[in-house]
DNA sequence: AGCTCCCGCCAGCCT
DNA sequence: AGGCTGGCGGGAGCT
């Protein structure tokens, strides 16, 4: 470790200090945003270089990229692993529920909850349930709930969400604090209330709410104020891949991809097949990896319009259908 | 005492 | 067979 990517905190020079907080997720994650901003735009960093760098071990690594990936802040050079997952190999099904369960679909689902629900504030135990669907096993729980506390500090540290108390009972709750302006149209929405904010989105990712609930180390994304996409590689990888330019993936749009259900992926969809929510489910998995854009704000603001989007689509289905059985 | 969440074991997959 | 990835839960630190 060759120069500070941690915090001017003392503790870092002084071992016998030694804070729990030195070593977590949020900071850890902070930090490797700043190691990605020495980097040069659409730039590789390799996991044992940056977990050389931080001071951690290559575990960590994984666990902060999951994150980062499930919102597209950065890509992963395993296209070439991805390829399989088509479901024709006899272990397909032990993969699904693998994937299912990876920090990646949880941190997308608990994004999802945010803007896909009418509650502002979300305590991890109700996001846990409430992403486990029905299973009500208290062991899955504790472990959905461990996660959730991984996700949460890490989308803390970007300031996306912030961690208040409840003003009914005190618990620790998260908020959604990034984006209040509607990413389509590019024009402030008017606020009327914060529930009627949830689900628009907009302004830079950067241009966030000052609110801190850390230390100011886990502030800015970037110090350059924007969020560079970035791929993250096995060292020996690092060399030159192919990779989809901008233009290309900008052609795409966003009309290629079909946004499924807002809640967890065990939930039915209401008035669609298994077979067909199944695909719908895929095809938003497959968002991440297919749409980098160069940067982030973009990115992310056009993934948060997809969420807008499917859930107003999905409102307008499920009124029709319910308007059907009315009838009938 | 309950909440929070770091740490590293180890299963499963890949090369 | 060995390396890589990452789900998982023990248990220590924090409030």
């Amino acid at each position: 470790m060759s120069s500070s990517l941690h915090t001017e905190d003392s503790q870092w020079k002084n071992p016998s200090i030694y804070s729990r907080k030195d070593k977590s997720l949020g900071l850890l994650c902070s930090n490797f945003l700043k190691l990605c901003d020495r980097e040069g735009v659409d730039s590789t960093i390799g996991l044992d270089n940056a977990a050389d760098q931080l001071g951690v071990e290559r575990r960590r690594i994984y666990d902060i990229v999951n994150i980062l990936e499930s919102i597209g802040v950065i890509a992963c050079n395993h296209s070439d692993v991805k390829e399989k997952g088509e479901g024709k190999t006899s272990g397909s099904h032990k993969i699904d529920n693998r994937k299912e369960k990876s920090l990646m679909i949880l941190a997308q689902n608990f994004v999802k909850l945010f803007h896909c629900s009418d509650v502002d504030l979300i305590s991890l135990d109700k996001a846990a349930s409430a992403l486990l669907g029905d299973v009500h096993d208290p062991m899955a729980m504790k472990t959905k709930t461990r996660r959730l506390y991984d996700i949460a500090n890490v989308f803390v540290s970007m300031n996306l969400i912030e961690k208040i108390r409840s003003p009914d009972n005190g618990k620790p709750v998260f908020r959604w604090i990034a984006w209040k302006e509607n990413p389509r149209s590019g024009s402030a929405v008017a606020a009327k209330s914060d529930d009627s904010m949830r689900r628009t989105f907009g302004e830079e990712i950067t241009n966030i709410v000052p609110k801190r609930c850390r230390d100011d180390s886990s502030s800015d994304l970037m110090s350059n104020g924007q969020v560079k996409r970035l791929k993250v590689a096995k060292d020996d990888e690092l060399k030159d891949k192919k990779q989809m330019s901008a233009e290309q993936l900008n052609e795409r749009g966003t009309k290629d991809f079909v946004f499924g259900p807002f809640g967890p992926s065990s939930l039915p969809r209401p008035g669609v097949s298994g077979k067909e929510n199944l695909k719908q489910i895929q095809n938003w998995e497959d968002l991440a990896s297919k749409y980098h854009p160069q940067y982030q704000n973009k990115a992310a603001s056009e993934l948060f319009a997809h969420y807008v989007e499917a859930w107003e689509s999905w409102q307008v289905e499920a009124a029709n259908e319910l308007h059907k059985q009315h009838e009938h």
